[in-house]
DNA sequence: TCTGGGGTCCTAGGACCC
DNA sequence: TCTGGGGTCCTAGGACCC
């Protein structure tokens, strides 16, 4: 007989702030927030913060009382340190079971084979705390739309001490949990979802469960029937463990202040830009479309909206400075129109192929051909190499490229609360006290 | 003063071809 | 010039996720 198909969403608990908890034990117990690039809006709340009622997404601006009142410690996100900490635990669960790596706090293991499943839920949580520091909830489900569901009911419900498996509980009992619980907490049911649902007469998870999924077809799309097949307990979605390369890069930050030179946008992007063939050196992939966009504030009073995009095909795919850089500095010009002041400004690279893949134009080969010489690396590899390795011994600032000045950038992100960045930075390890 | 950033998937509709 | 249907490919935009 067939095992049946099982699945565990691990998920940490409030991952950023949990994340600076580890490194500092004092925030523990106290409410903390986590805020967005540029300390714009809140993106992670601790427990007693969302008691305190700090709502997720909300503007740090708009919550200055409540702050003051709560005693609400504020911090800056510190990426570097999340994405090593996530890194972490990520291989650490992986050694468990097979493993879909989901998101940055988040990943699906494949359960089918485990006879305990609760009890290996439990195992496994104890692991990460000891091992990482970080809190983790478990969910458990026949697909991953009901392990996500019953992550959720982990979470909420303390008595499951953040383990819940929805195959545990009676046909009955889950009729009755699933009433109780709002349709829009279902994975993929977003706002726009949840009024059409809503229209219809489905509240619940057991409406959306109890709905005829060729109907729902009918009346949405695809997405939405698998959703109904998935709380039905028919999984429409395997387990994804071959980490799929990348589709596409974005770089792109908001101001710290508005700005309205062409070259203030020029340093902003020369920056971003760097940032993404970073990512494309250290993916080993290059790209083969170039896009960049520009945006004024939508917030703003009393000043016209303003954003617009454009994109090149390079003639050949490519990771190489000298030739991205140029490109999407050409491309901000052709966007760029004077007297507005921007708030935002980005770089997309777009269709990446492996780098050794090269498809070279007749063109290109004959100009390498003409100007390499032999066992020589042609002159952009060597700069190339050169900037990596300098920029990964000596800090990403170690060497720039000559658009991105170090003069006053009014452009540039504000991070008032940034803690250390612990674990990658040798001048950020923490100091051990005799 | 102050409103994130980085992704994926799906669909509708246009362009084009036969 | 008119007329038709069907197929494919591409792109923009919507919706959602964390």
């Amino acid at each position: 007989m067939a095992t049946a198909q099982s699945f565990a969403l691990i998920d940490c608990n409030n991952f950023y702030v949990s994340c600076e908890r580890v490194f500092n034990p004092a925030l523990e117990g106290k409410p903390v927030v986590v805020l967005s690039n540029n300390d714009g809006c809140v993106v992670s709340r601790s427990n007693e913060a969302k008691q305190a009622g700090v709502k997720m997404g909300v503007p740090l601006f708009k919550i200055t009382d409540l702050v003051r009142s709560h005693g609400i410690i504020t911090l800056s996100s510190n990426y570097a340190l999340y994405g090593d900490l996530s890194a972490r635990t990520m291989s650490l669960l992986g050694k468990f079971c097979p493993q879909e790596v989901y998101s940055i706090d988040e990943c699906f293991l494949d359960f089918s084979a485990i006879k305990d499943r609760n009890q290996h839920g439990l195992m496994i949580k104890q692991a990460v705390k000891q091992g990482i520091g970080l809190p983790v909830c478990i969910g458990i489900g026949p697909s991953k739309t009901l392990a996500k569901l019953s992550n959720y009911i982990a979470k909420k419900y303390p008595q499951s001490e953040g383990v819940f498996d929805i195959a545990s509980l009676s046909e009955s009992k889950q009729d009755l949990l699933f009433r109780s619980i709002d349709v829009g907490e279902v994975w993929g049911v977003g706002r726009r979802l949840l009024q059409k649902l809503n229209r219809m007469g489905i509240m619940t998870v057991k409406d959306l469960r109890d709905a005829n999924a060729e109907r729902i077809k009918q009346s949405f799309n695809v997405v939405v029937q698998r959703m109904v097949l998935e709380l039905q307990g028919i999984s429409c979605s395997a387990l994804d463990n071959s980490s799929a390369p990348r589709k596409q890069i974005i770089s792109s930050r908001s101001f710290g202040n508005t700005v309205r030179t062409l070259g203030e946008l020029e340093e902003a992007l020369t920056s971003y830009a760097k940032y993404a063939i970073e990512k494309l050196h250290s993916d080993g992939t290059q790209a083969h479309i170039v896009q960049v966009f520009i945006q004024t504030s939508r917030f703003a009073q009393g000043e016209d909206y303003y954003g617009d995009y454009e994109s090149l095909r390079l003639a050949n795919p490519s990771n190489d400075e000298n030739i991205i850089l140029p490109t999407a500095l050409s491309l901000l010009q052709r966007i760029f129109k004077p007297g507005y002041a921007y708030q935002r400004a980005g770089i997309a690279l777009m269709e990446l192929t492996p780098a050794q893949s090269q498809q070279l134009s007749l063109f290109s080969m004959t100009a390498q051909t003409q100007t390499k010489t032999e066992d020589e690396p042609p002159k952009a590899e060597r700069l190339k190499q050169v900037l990596n390795m300098t920029n990964s011994a000596l800090g990403s600032n170690a060497l720039y490229l000559a658009g991105q000045t170090l003069k006053e950038e009014r452009w540039r992100s504000r991070s008032e609360h940034r803690t250390p960045a612990y674990t990658t930075s040798w001048d950020d390890l923490p100091i051990a006290q005799a």
